[in-house]
DNA sequence: CAATAAACCCCAGTTTTTTTAAGGTTTTTA
DNA sequence: TAAAAACCTTAAAAAAACTGGGGTTTATTG
């Protein structure tokens, strides 16, 4: 009878508690299965830190924003990915995030390269286990929605330096084009061509912003 | 009591009855599942032409290898996949393929973008069960392995335009430099240059070509 | 509604990157 | 051991990207 050690980041008490609640029920094998919890960056840490001298935990649920979205966030879940691969990079980590936003999916998945993606709408018992059964015996495990982003960027040929990409995901926020031209250290004509440049590769020629990013939207850029 | 209605098309007899046998047998709500064969590229495109005008196919399974690997190929899989897209876009494409060959796996999700693809060793009576239902609910299935090379290809910054993707392929099938140069229209000294450039990306500077085809197969590019 | 700011477009000059050709050295192949 | 191919360096040409300026249009805002 084995022990697999899950540890679960939400900021969130109560998904968190409901998280514990389906996890521990999972019927795997001859597995008994652990779940500790923690609701901020700093306790998932120091769980982590803590773990190194003890057992290590098998796989390690991230919420990724970790914080309400207006403020001041010093770290998201994102950071703390990165960190506990370097800290235990045995661990196998799942990362689930409130929206199918592509731009935040496909940096997590350069960044961290997490074993597992999970949109917070497609989680369910059923789909909870699944994943944690793909990624303990052959990871990747991608939600549903997930998947659909991923195949998106990958049937697409388009390809973008940094800079492009940026460009889009500031004018999906509403950046102003003079203040982009500040964040990624160009002139604003520059910015000015490199927006012609994306509106000709996504077919929005002539068109307004919207379209440009509403094109790269359904490509899977932002 | 609806019917599925599912095409296979694999050069393979003996694959093809398999085949047939085990999705036959799938238990799917009130279903009931019906399955055409076909075994050349000829007949895999008669039976989506005549179907156009009765019923149409949910669901097409494509070998990519249509042909045994040596004699001339006038279509492969890949052909008639971006053919059954053209014909009857509405129908569900599964693609199966017997190597993980990340050039082709990356070529054929962006010129068919299937909305599913399987490598032959991930197949089984429970995957291919799996491959119908998600593929009639919710696309795309994509199997383990495959899923495998797309978490490579995800998780890497590196981005190589077209010219730097042909130049690796034809490398890795042992294409001698200066046809290269001929097959994608540059000098050959345009060649070597972005030889060495794609060995600095890969950090492989000054070693041979093998190893600058082993990254690049790492990273999921060949 | 007017005034201001931002966005947009076009141009011309500059810089940077890519391609190319040529000549010589090393490695592979036959 | 020749011949072919690959490789490297250099310098020049070509292409692409960046920049700043000036003028027009569109948005914002007081």
């Amino acid at each position: 009878m084995n022990t697999l050690r899950i540890l679960a980041v939400d900021d969130h008490e109560m998904t968190m508690l409901g998280y514990k609640f389906i996890l521990e029920r999972i019927v795997f094998d001859d597995h008994n299965i652990i779940v500790d919890t923690a609701t901020t960056y700093e306790a998932g840490k120091q769980k982590i830190e803590e773990s190194l001298h003890s057992f290590k935990y098998d796989i390690i649920f991230l919420d990724v924003q970790l914080f309400p979205p207006n403020e001041e966030q010093p770290h998201n879940g994102e950071d703390l990915g990165i960190l506990a691969r370097q800290l235990v990079p045995e661990s196998k980590i799942i990362f689930m995030s409130s929206f199918s936003d592509n731009y935040r999916i496909n940096s997590i998945l350069k960044s961290v390269d997490p074993d597992g993606y999970m949109v917070k709408t497609d989680i369910d018992p059923k789909s909870l286990e699944q994943a944690v059964k793909t990624v303990t015996s052959q990871p990747p495990y991608y939600s549903s929605k997930a998947l659909a982003a991923i195949r998106k960027k990958m049937s697409n040929d388009i390809s973008l330096d940094e800079n492009d990409k940026k460009i889009l995901y500031h004018l999906s926020i509403g950046t102003k084009t003079k203040d982009i031209a500040e964040h990624i250290g160009l002139g604003s004509s520059s910015v000015e061509n490199r927006k012609r440049h994306l509106k000709s590769l996504f077919g929005t020629e002539k068109e307004n912003d919207l379209a440009l990013i509403l094109a790269a939207k359904n490509r899977g850029f932002i």
